[in-house]
DNA sequence: GTGAAAGCGCTAACAT
DNA sequence: ATGTTAGCGCTTTCAC
């Protein structure tokens, strides 16, 4: 049953050697029209297919990228897997998906296991890479794009959103809706994307003479968040803030459901809040939440690009840091100061 | 840069044939403890690791499972893709993605890219399966399990929740809590889940002499379902359900902010609504959804354990379709009937 | 227990 | 344009 039909068995069935067939089954090849249609038939005939594998070995490329994840209850990661996942499948790549957490053995271990499976390229999407598994990589000539990550290391390219610029965004609108006590919920503090995004929204209520009321730490976890909301909003109505920007939706929505139905205060009656990245769930009537885009159409498109040219010229390709502009998403969990436009 | 570091180095380096490092590296072979401890040092000290490529090359294993999935904005499927990774890497293998639409061309070619890959399984979630694609996959030798699909087909394992129990559960708790018009809104009708679901909701409400007041559907998409609820409930409150149950969460949350926030109804007051899977957002406060839980780490074990058996035993291993029981969560989103007990 | 040798299925020079 | 040849890096008989 297992019989694996091979070039070989092709080329004899065709009257013709096996690099014949080899030829017609490789895109940049010649061989005479006579010759393809023969070999064409008779793969058809025994169901023919070239075993990507063994290509691999001796071309040295196997088609695959290595993406590596942490959290794909976080919505914005699923999406963009998706998104990543099609647009590598219509470059002619497949996607080999690595689990990790954010434990350092683990994600050290798991680059590793990788590198063993011989890709052409890795994506690290929500995570971050220690200095040696960089060298790692590129010693065996693989090149990395970080995905919604930004690390300053040789020779990694990295794709985000304009975090700081964004965050700026959240806090001048914030400001601008005469909140007087601002909070702010962090993520996980090792992530570039929560230290990004509390440096914009600092900036921004900086620049407005304001700083922030209170702070808490979510650490983009679900438990944690719902701990975090209580711990700030837990107390009377001149302790707590009237506006919060939680740094991302995932958290957001959770600190909503808190606030609304544990606390019951009303939002934005109450509290203001803004959250980041425009999972699909933001948009959602129960919540309506004003939030930050991360365009992830983009994000994805410029990290496949940024792959494919490193992989194609790993010579000239030189490592770079591409940001998306975000946009402010304005619905209704947050008061919209008089008068604002887009 | 890109060197290589290939057994036969490490060989030279440790005073050993190529042979002796192989079987270093090989799970099940033989070697003196001197020869191990002279391969493993030159080994770490050149940073060699086996390349599995080669090595499915000749063993005849890849050490990775093709995964095809179609909808990742159905929570239930981001959830079980984690789980199914995770389970499958500490089995030793990796999974390969490949997104295909429902569009039977499109999920005819993904299965060919997928087979080229050499992988040793294929779980396909969420999609169906021609069966001339099945004897294909039977030919090549990889063996196939759906996941939360059923079909009946030759040398297919799948493993499911009991859809057909789940929904009965769903008709008795509505039938129980006095409802008098019970609606239902139907997922894609090619898939089994909306099939067995909707099978077993009309058995409970026949066995007590009742029957579906309306039906739509919503295709489990989110566009289709908006029309559909729009379409149910939209209309004076003797002519619309006081009850619904849809065939999914994804659409029963959407129904419920049709509800409640376009319709100015109550859940449950007006409308009780029952979803089924129970994924995360369905237990957050702003939905509090009464639904049946599909136990994704379940569903993963069955999955993962039917397709090792049938890779490391192909002669022996019969195909199976493994059915997990899926229980009642009952939370605020339907009237409860009076003296229910779990 | 260990080395030599034969491939796994394919691509890429190299001739012709 | 096509066939011949030499591997890609590894596992696995097969002798010793």
């Amino acid at each position: 049953m297992a019989e694996r039909v091979t070039a070989q068995m092709v080329a004899e069935r065709a009257g013709v050697s096996q690099s014949a067939v080899s030829r017609v089954f490789t895109p940049g090849a010649s061989a005479s029209p006579k010759t393809v249609e023969k070999v064409r038939k008779a793969a058809s005939e025994l169901g023919y297919r070239p075993n990507v594998l063994a290509r691999a070995m001796v071309s040295g490329r196997s088609r695959m990228i290595g993406l590596v994840v942490a959290y794909l209850d976080n919505q914005f990661y699923p999406e963009a897997l998706e998104k990543l996942s099609n647009a590598l499948q219509a470059a002619g790549y497949h996607v080999l998906v690595f689990m990790a957490s954010q434990k350092a053995g683990n994600i050290n271990s798991v680059v590793e296991e990788i590198l063993d499976y011989q890709v052409d390229g890795i994506i690290m999407a929500s995570v971050a890479l220690s200095s040696d598994l960089t060298s790692r990589c590129q010693a065996a000539g693989v090149p990395v794009v970080l995905f919604n990550r930004y690390q300053d290391l040789e020779g990694t390219s990295a794709v985000t959103s304009d975090n700081r610029a964004g965050a700026r965004l959240i806090g001048e609108f914030l400001v601008a809706g005469g909140h007087e006590r601002i909070g702010y919920i962090a993520g996980w503090e090792g992530a570039s994307t929560q230290r990004d995004r509390e440096a914009g929204f600092r900036e921004a209520l900086s620049e407005a003479g304001r700083e922030i009321h209170s702070r808490e730490v979510g650490d983009f976890s679900t438990d944690r968040t719902f701990a975090a909301a209580r711990q700030m909003f837990d107390r009377p109505a001149e302790q707590r803030p009237d506006a919060v920007f939680v740094a991302n939706d995932h958290m957001a929505l959770i600190v909503m459901d808190v606030l609304r139905y544990e606390l019951g205060l009303s939002v934005p009656g109450d509290v203001s809040v803004v959250g980041y990245d425009d999972v699909p769930t933001a948009g959602w009537l129960a919540y309506r939440l004003t939030t930050v885009r991360q365009r992830a159409n983009l994000m994805v498109e410029e990290t496949v690009k940024a792959l494919l040219e490193s992989i194609d010229s790993p010579e000239t390709a030189r490592p770079r840091h591409v940001t998306i502009e975000a946009p402010l998403i304005v619905r209704a969990s947050a008061r919209v100061p008089e008068g604002w436009t887009t």
